[in-house]
DNA sequence: GAAATATATGAAAACGATTACAAAGAGGGT
DNA sequence: ACCCTCTTTGTAATCGTTTTCATATATTTC
């Protein structure tokens, strides 16, 4: 290790291959300006000459400088960071919607920092405090049925959030999502449309998820305007699992009076439906219904082809960070983002056989 | 708004509603202590006498105070967040294992932060800077392959990290993940040993993504080893997803002397070649065999079920966890974990047809 | 009951940025 | 030349913790 002598300032562990992270001052330092000129030099850049930027420039890179984003987020009360929480990642649907939150922060130079609540309120709660501790800009939620506490405690920092998939019908909190319960109406209408008088639904467990709740909630209502009941033992509720709608579809084609229509609250179910349907010998659409919900890339692949309403994924993903860079930057923006989910039929639908359509 | 005299000290916006957060000096003056103890309370709580405790305890209540991480950050070094680079989460298998290695972070009192790199060397390297910057305390990757500058700046600062999905074969980097090349060698043995002589792949593109590259180079390997051959024209590269891998499929088949077994380099493109092959007329096995990799939910539901390779995904990210963990903890820990794969023999796969078993 | 050892607490200096506020230089008008 | 304004740079306080190190208060020990 030679050492030459003309290195004048050598004050403290001056050695940038050390590891030892050069900090703001050694830049400044190491160009010949003031730490106040550096920073400027990083958050306003037009308020410094350009002959000391080039300095300050090669300082940094000389040094490998990397802003402490600790002690910015200190300093300035804005950590750059946006949080979320999501019952779980290990759901298709979840997943790219963060896909596409992630991408619109990240040109805004935003970090995402993610966890999962597990459908738990509770540590939802947790998971929010935990992401308020990091001193987070924003927060990303999924669904309206939270703790109250959860709230009150956003409320309390002022912090900007969305809540995602709904928007909530009282307007009390920002909203990018879709119209559950007026989707869960249409696809029961349209199935109602055809013929359909005996129905099935499959559901996520909506004590613990407020989109099935409110998707199976426009079902009903639905069929009940026209007169239709949905007794309690055919709609059946599952964590939210292909195998698991296998299951359930299975159940319901083998109650005494089987229904002419089943309506799965996802897509997932109703592909393990599809696929039941094929070792219980049952044709679909000839012998009974079947619809989904989201759209996920398989609906379109079964055969037959799920009938199912599309739910923008990506586009609650993009909206969510829209809204909240637009709060951070201060600027006006509407409540709700209320997005359209569309229809789609393809040929798991039919009407009912014919022996079947009383009335 | 009532005004008792007998509140002492009211020196600043004292407010606990007022959002105004509290800091850790008004916890410790609510408490009458000092902000050591308040620290000590939170870090070090057996140090604390149980009386004190309990008067912090009703302070931190009463104040609804939320420690502020990134002061904690910059004066302990410690960040309490763990990063993570994966090419897209919008990818059921990088979700599912950041599902699980989420999990096991948050249990021990780490946060997770996302950035997704889209497959690009340049953009990963970005994003390791941009996570450095807010002093993440260890790091997760996907793959082996990038660019040498990120390698360079994690030694630079000595920080934890582990790559995932592979195993760097000469051991420079620590990981956890499965031998992708022997994987791709032994569906290749599998497929050989059925007599199958004619072979195409469907890989995800090499160029961008080493797991594909090593898959691809195993099977070579394997065939090579028996004197097959593996013609340019026989291998597929596209962007991973159902429908390419329809497509794909579709275009092997087509060729003038079409392969009597596909091995795809993951399930996603195989689901899709399954369902092309009906649309195609071609029956799975008979007419042609066919394999994936990953084994997802899909793949033991499709018609036939998929011969493929099960990769322990969960395990990935929970092992992942646990190396980092522990690395953070400074226990000793093994530079690398080589899990297993799991050939499982479903429908998809049999004998070639009797006219095409030479030799 | 004094000395020695634990146990609890505190005072004050970091940590690495940002940000008012102040000051120095540059350019323009008269 | 002189004053004024505009641009560019600098000084010093501040953000909310952690962390030495020192000190005061219990608890043993003999």
């Amino acid at each position: 290790m030679t050492m030459l002598g003309n290195d004048a300032l050598w004050e403290r562990s001056h050695n940038p291959a050390e590891g030892a992270t050069a900090s703001l001052v050694d830049v400044a330092r190491h160009a010949g300006v003031s730490p106040t000129t550096v920073s400027r030099f990083f958050n306003q850049p037009g308020l410094v000459r350009p002959g000391t930027r080039q300095r300050i420039e090669r300082a940094v890179a000389e040094l490998g400088y990397l802003p402490n984003a600790a002690a910015r987020a200190l300093a300035s009360k804005r950590s750059r960071m946006v949080g979320v929480v999501v019952p779980t990642l290990d759901h298709a649907l979840f997943a790219k919607a963060l896909d596409s939150l992630e991408g619109r922060l990240a040109e805004a130079g935003y970090t995402l920092v993610v966890a999962a609540s597990g459908f738990d309120p509770a540590r939802e709660r947790r998971q929010i405090e935990s992401l308020l501790s990091h001193r987070i800009d924003a927060l990303v939620l999924v669904g309206a049925a939270r703790d109250p506490a959860s709230y009150a405690l956003l409320e309390g920092q002022g912090l900007p959030y969305v809540t995602t998939w709904v928007v909530d019908e009282d307007g009390r909190h920002p909203g990018v999502g879709i119209d559950n319960r007026a989707a869960g109406r249409r696809i029961a209408a349209y199935l109602l449309d055809l013929g359909h008088r005996d129905f099935g639904m499959i559901s996520a467990e909506t004590a613990r998820n407020d989109r099935a709740r409110q998707r199976l909630a426009g079902v009903r209502e639905a069929l009940e305007a026209r007169g239709v009941a949905l007794a309690p033992e055919r709609v059946i509720e599952r964590p939210l699992d292909l195998l698991e709608g296998g299951y359930a579809f299975r159940h319901l084609m083998g109650l005494s009076s089987a229904p002419s229509a089943v309506i799965c609250g996802a897509d997932l179910f109703a592909v393990g439906a599809v696929f039941e349907s094929r070792k219980l010998g049952l044709r679909i659409p000839e012998e009974v219904s079947l619809t989904g919900f989201d759209d996920i890339d398989l609906a379109s692949l079964t055969d037959p082809p799920l009938t199912t309403l599309r739910v923008p994924v990506r586009e609650i993903g993009a909206r969510s960070a829209d809204y909240l860079l637009k709060r951070l930057r201060g600027e006006a923006v509407p409540a709700s983002t209320l997005l359209e989910v569309e229809l789609l039929l393809r040929g798991s639908t039919a009407a009912p056989k014919a022996k079947e359509a009383r009335r």
